[in-house]
DNA sequence: GTTAAATAAGACTAAAAAAGTCTGGTTTGT
DNA sequence: ACAAACCAGACTTTTTTAGTCTTATTTAAC
């Protein structure tokens, strides 16, 4: 249940990967696929994907790659997945333009749905693909800023 | 994106139906598919599933149905949802007792989907299914933004 | 210029999940 | 005894998701 699109965990796992870079530097796709061992294609259109809505920026031709383009932290979850999967809708009827279903006038539970579907899109909304990507840092972290020092 | 599944649909719908029934009236399966024309073997297995846990209580034989048994101000909508479809968990290997994804070792996002998870599971677990099954009882206003004001 | 390495994009296929149906029970009031 | 209702598992269909294939196009390096 509540499975998120394996495009959003690509889109999660190359914007962390990048945002590891040195400010400039591009990233191939290849690097990541062989990095973490997803589908190339797949990863392929998804960074498209977040070209095509201003968040990366992409070189083409030989040295190309991407980069990020936006300030990740103004960038919350709830944009990352409309970018990659589309807008959120709790149940087929409430997609904007969609198909009735054929329940509609005696459906009972429209205003509920309708009520759950904005609570979900204001949740996700309030989190930060930033703040998201930097849990857990302590962890395993690549550039401590202590590591300086000694060890 | 993020659809939920039928089975919570069915089992709002029975709940919202059964809620207006005066206490200690039983309803049947056929009454709420009539009225909402929703399947009869799938909403029959969700009220099954529901009496199993012990939301419901059910009457079996002729002028058999099922009744509301605990008070849905104290029952979560995550309740509900493990009920009827089982845990939350946004990617596979969070799944308690789970297959590990091939990934292991080198994925770059499993504590972040962890914290994601996390903020799913509270913010289902901070919705009452009967808050929001009375939500709007006037009229539906999908997205409107100043509709909890109250009309 | 040719070539190799990279992004771009659409069509197609395969796999998985969700939804629905079928069949055969069991219980109980009339 | 019978009909109306719940119970439960197996099965099939449909839909969605995920992945692959193919063919461009761009550009640095030789």
């Amino acid at each position: 249940m509540n499975k998120i699109h394996r495009k959003v965990e690509y889109a999660l796992i190359s914007l962390k990967h990048m945002k590891q870079k040195q400010p400039g530097q591009l990233t191939t796709v290849k690097e990541i696929c062989r990095a973490y061992g997803c589908s190339f294609d797949a990863t392929s259109r998804v960074l498209q994907m977040m070209v095509q809505k201003g968040l990366l920026k992409s070189e083409q031709g030989a040295q190309g790659g991407y980069l990020i383009l936006r300030d990740l932290k103004k960038v919350s979850l709830l944009d990352l997945i409309e970018m990659v999967v589309g807008p959120i809708s709790v149940v087929k009827c409430l997609d904007t333009g969609k198909e009735q279903c054929d329940m509609e006038t005696r459906c009972n539970v429209i205003a509920p749905l309708a009520f759950l579907n904005e609570q979900i899109v204001n949740f996700y909304r309030g989190i930060s693909v930033d703040h998201m990507l930097s849990v857990s840092d302590r962890k395993c972290a690549p550039f401590e800023p202590m590591a300086l020092g000694g060890m």
